[in-house]
DNA sequence: AAAATACGTCAGCTATGTTGACTTATATTG
DNA sequence: CAATATAAGTCAACATAGCTGACGTATTTT
């Protein structure tokens, strides 16, 4: 008898919602030789211009050692830059190269376009309840981060 | 110049939620030693009592060898047992032991409390909202698929 | 009797995560 | 200024969970 009734509809419809929604961009990437990791790195990148990679490693939550092997195939292939910090010199920032900005911009419409097309079946207002509710379902400790990092990134388009 | 505005916003809000969405069950599996893999053949046969293995590899969508790996520790490990098919014997028909059903049980309540603690904040009708959405950003030939799953599924509480 | 099907298994490959140890360049601090 | 701390990169080794291809066994269908 458990004490609350299980909630396997929201439970499978987020694990196939999700499923489709990623594997929109895999097929791109997957023709590119890249993965699901390459695609996070350049997103976050792409959406933070000049972001620094230990506040990358915040972001994605993975180790050093993890995102350098992605990240170097990315610089080395021309889709992301780096700099030196112009106060910190050890700081080494990341930029999108135009080629980088061109695949993310790909790879995001890829995923509007998803995401356009069921707001467009459902009634006025749904997106504000549905943004509500995935807010929501991030953990209360890393919400303030998600907001900060949603509006205040500088994507130029 | 894109088509489409870009729904970063959605984009982003659904990345974190569906991480920290998986990570409540992530930390009980880990500590029994096992993964995201085994959570969701586990969860799939508690919520299909006697699923064929193609059936089974279908909704994964992944190989019979991948499935394998994981389903036998589940077997040997004795949360899942198979049974011959009584119109076919060649079938293996899979079903949570007591002990599966248990942990199926304590992973989907982890989930189900933080859905739960997530609607009672939001207005009234709110999850009928949220399970349209999810409902319609699955690929459209699917969602017959998981609409059965759901509804049809036979889990005994 | 032959062919198809359901399932299992062996071998080896890839992607992406992990720990731990170490280096280099640069900044900060006593 | 010397010592220490920090940002980042790298080497080596390992785990998980996906993949392909090939083949075996039991059972059902034709």
């Amino acid at each position: 008898m458990p004490e609350t009734t299980p909630r396997f509809d929201l439970i499978e419809l987020l694990f196939f919602a999700y499923r489709d929604f990623t594997d929109d961009p895999d097929v791109l990437l997957n023709e590119l030789g890249y993965g699901r990791a390459h695609h996070r790195v350049l997103h976050f990148v792409h959406r933070n211009p000049g972001i620094r990679v230990s506040d990358l490693l915040g972001i994605l939550k993975i180790t050093k050692q993890s995102l350098g092997r992605v990240l170097k195939q990315l610089v080395d292939e021309g889709y992301i830059e780096q700099q030196h910090g112009p106060l910190d010199r050890r700081e080494r920032l990341l930029f999108t190269t135009d080629k980088g900005r061109l695949l993310a911009q790909q790879l995001s419409q890829l995923q509007t376009k998803r995401i356009n097309k069921t707001i467009e079946l459902m009634p006025p207002g749904s997106d504000e309840i549905v943004r509500q509710f995935l807010y929501l379902m991030i953990d209360e400790n890393d919400r303030n981060d998600v907001v900060r990092l949603i509006s205040q990134s500088t994507t130029k388009e």
